[in-house]
DNA sequence: CTGAAAGCGCTTACAG
DNA sequence: CTGAAAGCGCTTACAG
């Protein structure tokens, strides 16, 4: 029924539970006959410490807390892929933290350190500079390591790994205006995310540069309000080439220019952001600016696990590479 | 720096840690003077309980664990989405366990137990009977509430909730024969998940009764994989109709039908399963068997809260409504 | 190399 | 209604 204790093991082993504790966490330190001898027994006894009893004991829980804001978004959820892998290999457990946006900044960081994770991922980008400090300064109180996530800050004391985004849609902005384009939209969301301001940025940047008017469309992720949204808006404005912040509403967008009867990409080109599913499954097939998403989850897992450790770290700023993969729409 | 304790409430409010405890757990037992008091404390230092230490002092980690094999995948992340949302709800804590297909059942069983979560949602529907019989006994030996979450089994001890994926493809096959189409193809994964046998067992069912030969054709979720399978089978091979198991499948199967000359649906009617945003982004716009996955998340969450308080429940096999969602393939 | 003992920060009967 | 004390299942100095 309940399941063994270290009391059952050190009794069965005839040991004391200091012994037993020792083979679990120090087994250099102990005898190797008797060390046999434990292990034998716990097998038998299928015996596993219990997790709970040791974080308290230790104040080392093993687990990592990820504070996000909505897992079925297709980022979120390559993030959690590559996050899961890394925290798997190194041992340790992960505790999802939901931040809806209604809910006090402060409360759910007060709530993660409440369950003393050993270390945060942070990949929730709706926020601004200032509840970001919020965060830090929550975790950093109680001595816990934060890594954000696939988040943009300038804060040199925050650690983060990210891509270069601005950049990125700086390159493509000037390949799209070297092609002759001049009437060019960045299409972004309404919400306010930290990784989408600076893709804006950079578009932004590239314009000016060209002396062109930036024009950032803003709209919503689904589908049912975005397209409605651009068969108006796109009725009236000329457009020749847009990058938007995500595959899916590149894809939505390009059905509505088709549906126009414009031509792909010889009248307006199309540019997405991530490189999902949808990019392949769309036609034409979408060019698109690969995010290595679930690199970005890995690496910083990774570098967390250093941090939790106290290991030396070269940077605690990492930017992964990205690269244009082009395909149909431009 | 490190956080407040029970101690410094109890003391800053001169009470015994007794009664700070009990304004957490048990407002009502204590005079409201001192409730007052002590409230006032917890305020000003900010308080929060350190959920370790409570969980090993009351049994009870309001934890609950997540056992699943792939968070990448559409369906898993949507049932998330649906999990955290109640969990959110009800005050518990998500913990993450991904299941490598190498990995032992058991072990990963027992990791989940020894973690002290007060219930388990098994989202990992690629076992066979036999590995859920384990994972059954572990938890029930523990005395932990498990929910199979979208996974299927006719253990009638096994607590679950899914839709009747056996009768939605007999459904759609079904209309698919009154159409006068014979040359069905039920297009599946070469992996097996317990779902998936449900839609193949459903739609070998239709067939049987029409007197028509049962095809069930398996490739992998990966494009760049199926595209040549669909490419080099089906140049040879006759079909008017297709069922797939996830709609990105339906999606990359429609597009080579395309890219053969082939009209949709008039020469092939072409149906997918979930109702993602793949359905709505292709063209012609999929006709896809709605699952609502978000809600078997949320209803398996809802649902294990009360197995976990000792509620008693109606009953323990939840099948939630489907239903065909008519757009251009079919 | 091994054991006895204190302690991690709470909860929960048990008294009063 | 409130407090003193035991206990949850471990880890970790400290002795030996």
């Amino acid at each position: 029924m309940s399941n063994a204790t270290i009391y059952d093991v050190a009794g069965k082993a005839e040991v004391s539970l200091a012994t037993v504790s020792r083979v679990l966490n120090n087994p250099e330190k102990v005898n190797e006959a008797t060390r046999a001898k434990v292990l034998k027994v716990i097998k038998e006894l299928g015996y596993r410490p219990n997790a709970i009893a040791r974080g308290l004991a230790s104040h080392k829980t093993t687990t990592v807390g990820i504070m996000l804001s909505d897992v079925t978004r297709a980022s979120t959820s390559s993030l959690l892929g590559g996050i899961i892998d890394i925290a798997k290999k190194y041992s340790y457990s992960i505790k999802i933290f939901s931040m809806s946006g209604d809910r006090d900044v402060l409360d759910s960081i007060r709530e993660v350190v409440a369950e003393q994770v050993d270390g945060i991922l942070f990949l929730n980008d709706e926020l601004d500079s200032k509840q970001l400090n919020i965060v830090k300064e929550q975790a950093s109180n109680a001595n816990i390591p934060l890594v954000l996530t696939n988040v943009i800050s300038d804060d040199p004391e925050l650690a983060s790994v990210a891509i270069d985004y601005k950049k990125a849609s700086y390159d493509t902005t000037k390949e799209l205006i070297a092609q002759g384009r001049k009437a060019l939209f960045l299409l972004s969301t309404v919400t306010r995310y930290s990784v989408n301001s600076q893709k804006e940025a950079g578009y932004e940047e590239a314009m000016k540069e060209a002396g062109l008017e930036s024009k950032v469309f803003r709209t919503s992720g689904d589908l049912s309000i975005n397209t409605p949204h651009f068969e108006e808006y796109f009725g009236s404005h000329p457009v020749d080439g847009a990058i938007a912040v995500r595959d899916s509403i590149a894809v939505s967008f390009m059905n509505v220019m088709i549906n126009k009867g414009k031509k792909v990409p010889e009248d307006v080109a199309v540019i997405g952001y991530q490189n999902t599913k949808y990019a392949m499954l769309a036609r034409p097939k979408l060019t698109c600016i690969d995010t290595p998403v679930y690199d970005i989850g890995a690496v910083a897992m990774r570098l967390l696990t250093k941090l939790m450790k106290g290991e030396a770290v070269d940077t605690i700023k990492i930017v992964l590479p990205h690269k244009i993969i082009k395909r149909e729409s431009m």
